[in-house]
RNA sequence: GCUCAUAUAGCUCAGUCGGUAGAGCACUUCCUUGGUAAGGAAGAGGUCACCGGUUCAAAUCCGGUUAUGAGCUCCA
């Protein structure tokens, strides 16, 4: 917490008043600065001074304060303070780099999570030596503590300064503001910057900042555009929270789905079959699973489950307006002179099943759940192990309905999912409502009722969610829900789309109450996303380390000589009997070498077998983080394994 | 698709100035039958991603292709 001080500028002899959090007042002597105020709390405060909240607007340490208002001192305890460290940060590495590379021009210089970016226009790209040599400036620049000050100009004299320090992309950002603009700029040193700010007072309260990586990027974020070379950075309060920060993406990335995929032999891929995964039997042991969950879970929830052609006529896709958008990223076949897609997606094929039959508008909601196996050409570069990849299986369902079950049917998706997400450990979901794109099918006002509807199945279960304006499908609003990989990279898994164009456009009718034909909505709906991404975002979620349910392996008997061998394979069957999934290990190695191995690949029970247990008819259990559980009659075992695997699933 | 980087044994990686390739683990065989995170010995294993160029000579230098990684753009 920052002081909270109170200020008024005019007392009755004249003098500005502030007022402690504490309650006493003093009398102060004009002028009223940010830093002012702050010293005359303490030196502490006003050497950590960064910036200042004035009522509620954050404005720089020189910031003079003219009415009465409450002021609040910004230190980079305060997560405003740490936004100012890293925005001063983005322009002392601009500064840097211009004195470096005097021929790179500034474009624009953001916070980002955790840190900032700068784009710059250079002949060339920045490679690791020059990031080096980059943050050394930095440091130099830090060092000389630069004063760093707010100035104002008009648009016409900021676009005249900025043409003649030959800075083509400022002017361009300039003239695009509206000309009657009165534009703050930040000058330290040599550098100066268009910049709403605030700043940190002076270079030397950078806090503790590293370069992180150098990648293109668009100019204006358009692919049409030049690329400009972007460099990444990374700063914090101070040196241990750099340190913090560094080490735990170092952990994160042990993490990583593809590392642990090929660690606990899950899955691979390879070079001739591009974005595709060749799932290993651990690997598909843990899909079924999953397949076999959701599928409990969805026959709970009242859908059908249903299976559809993976080749299908161009023409279908043509009818649906795929084909039309999305033709270069579909993979096509050629046979008897006759064009097919691959299905990018089940949809169109879904209509298909519903048309069949006329149905009444007492048959609504119509739900048909299909894990739909779908083909998408993407962009190479955007691939990435299992989680952007080209083949894929989707937990995909559409249910069709009356536009007044919408609301229901909405709120009834979300509470599956709720127990899905929470069923697989995960809490942390961020969740988007994307409106209407600026091109779309559907009126105005079919818009306006579908995207109030998801809003309020969302505000109804009181969630935390943001708007992401114009980023709809075109056909309809959708919610979509994320979550986060190890990397705090954000992935999208379940999503639900209200769809009032392709039921129409493939015919699909009901018969209402009045005998009339009517066109249902349509509802696109997934959980887990697809397979592929789900998985691999489990992997990270739980480092390998999964919970036995999901394990593919659940637990390993191992003898300790020859002579057990034969009741090692009785226990083992015996368990695989009951359902569990249980190997031996009856390798010629010692039990601490087979016991190594095993729990290096996260086994959740280990089952050692000597002449004891044998004669007993016992297994003695050894948990994966390293706890004796003793040794007890199979069935004490199974009893516990069964305890821990209870039946996950719940009904919508 | 764009920018940059990377590609060496099944895996993880080393390979200096251009002079015909190396480690650990894994694998095979043998010894060892050992009670809770690595027992010992021997052996086998590589067209250095692919195609082309420079050179007396290329894993190494240059160009192209493919794939992968980071980011950008895209994501029905």
């Amino acid at each position: 917490m920052w002081p909270l001080v109170g200020v008024t500028t005019e007392s009755e002899d004249n003098m500005p008043v502030i007022t402690l959090p504490d309650g006493t007042e003093k009398p102060f002597e004009s002028p009223v600065t940010v830093a002012r105020v702050a010293e005359s709390i303490g030196p502490g405060l006003a050497k950590a001074a960064l910036a200042g909240r004035v009522d509620d607007l954050l404005v720089d340490t020189s910031h003079l304060i003219t009415d009465d208002a409450s002021l609040a001192i910004i230190t980079a305890k305060d997560e405003a303070g740490l936004e100012v460290i890293r925005h001063s940060c983005a322009h002392l590495m601009a500064q840097a780099v211009q004195q470096l590379f005097p021929s790179a021009q500034v474009t624009i210089g953001p916070v980002i999570d955790n840190g900032f970016y700068y784009d710059f226009a250079y002949e060339r790209a920045f490679t690791p030596e020059d990031l080096e040599a980059i943050e050394k400036k930095m440091n130099e620049i830090a060092k000389q503590d630069l004063r760093v000050e707010r100035s104002v100009m008009s648009r016409d004299d900021a676009v005249k300064l900025f043409e003649e320090m030959g800075e083509k992309y400022k002017v361009e950002i300039l003239e695009s503001i509206p000309g009657d603009e009165e534009l703050s700029f930040y000058r330290q040193g040599d550098f100066i910057d268009l910049c709403r700010g605030p700043h940190i007072p002076g270079t030397a309260k950078t806090g503790a900042f590293k370069l992180t990586r150098v990648a293109g990027a668009y100019w204006r974020g358009d692919s049409n555009n030049e690329m400009l070379q972007r460099i990444y950075g990374t700063a914090w309060a101070d040196k241990k929270s750099l340190r913090q920060y560094l080490h735990l993406l170092e952990e994160a990335g042990k993490r990583d789905h593809r590392k642990l995929g090929k660690k606990h032999d899950l899955f691979h891929t390879q070079e001739e079959a591009p974005g595709m995964v060749f799932w290993h039997p651990r690997g598909w042991q843990i899909w079924q699973i999953i397949e076999q969950y959701m599928r409990d879970v969805q026959n709970a929830s009242g859908y059908q489950e249903i299976k559809t052609p993976q080749v299908v006529d161009m023409a279908l896709w043509e009818k649906s307006g795929h084909a039309g958008k999305f033709a270069d990223d579909m993979f096509s076949v050629q046979t008897d002179n006759r064009l097919y897609a691959i299905k990018p997606m089940n949809c169109p094929c879904h209509v298909q099943v519903y048309n069949q039959g006329l149905k009444s508008y007492r048959d609504l909601p119509v739900r048909l759940a299909e894990f739909g196996s779908c083909h998408r050409h993407e962009a190479s570069g955007t691939l990435q192990g299992t989680m952007r990849v080209r083949a894929f299986v989707q937990d995909d369902a559409h249910i069709f309905c009356a536009e007044d079950q919408i609301q229901e049917e909405v709120a009834r998706f979300i509470r599956m999912l709720e127990g899905v997400y929470d069923d697989f450990g995960f809490d942390g979901m961020i969740i988007k409502l994307s409106t209407r794109p600026e091109q779309r099918v559907g009126s105005d006002e079919i818009w306006d009722k579908s995207e109030a509807a998801l809003a309020r199945a969302l505000d109804v279960r009181g969630f935390d969610w943001e708007y992401q304006p114009g980023e709809g499908a075109f056909y309809g609003p959708k919610i979509e829900f994320s979550l986060k990989d190890c990397l705090e990279r954000v992935w999208q898994c379940g999503t639900m789309q209200v769809d009032f164009s392709t039921p129409a456009r493939l015919d699909a009718q009901f018969v209402a109450e009045d005998g009339s034909r009517r066109v249902p909505v349509m509802l696109h709906r997934a959980i887990l996303g697809s397979f592929e991404r789900f998985i691999g975002v489990l992997i990270e979620h739980y480092a390998g380390e999964f919970p036995p349910w999901l394990a593919p392996v659940q637990a390993v008997v191992i003898n300790i000589t020859d002579r057990q061998a034969e009741y090692c394979d009785q226990v083992v069957n015996s368990l695989k009997q009951k359902g569990f999934r249980v190997d031996s290990d009856l390798r010629n190695e010692k039990v601490g070498f087979k016991i190594r191995e095993h729990t290096i690949q996260k086994v959740p029970y280990l089952l050692v077998v000597g002449d004891r247990e044998v004669e007993n008819g016992e297994v003695a259990v050894r948990a994966r983080n390293g706890d004796d559980l003793g040794s007890m009659p199979i069935e004490a075992f199974s009893d516990l394994l069964a305890k821990n695997v209870e039946k996950k699933g719940r009904t919508g």
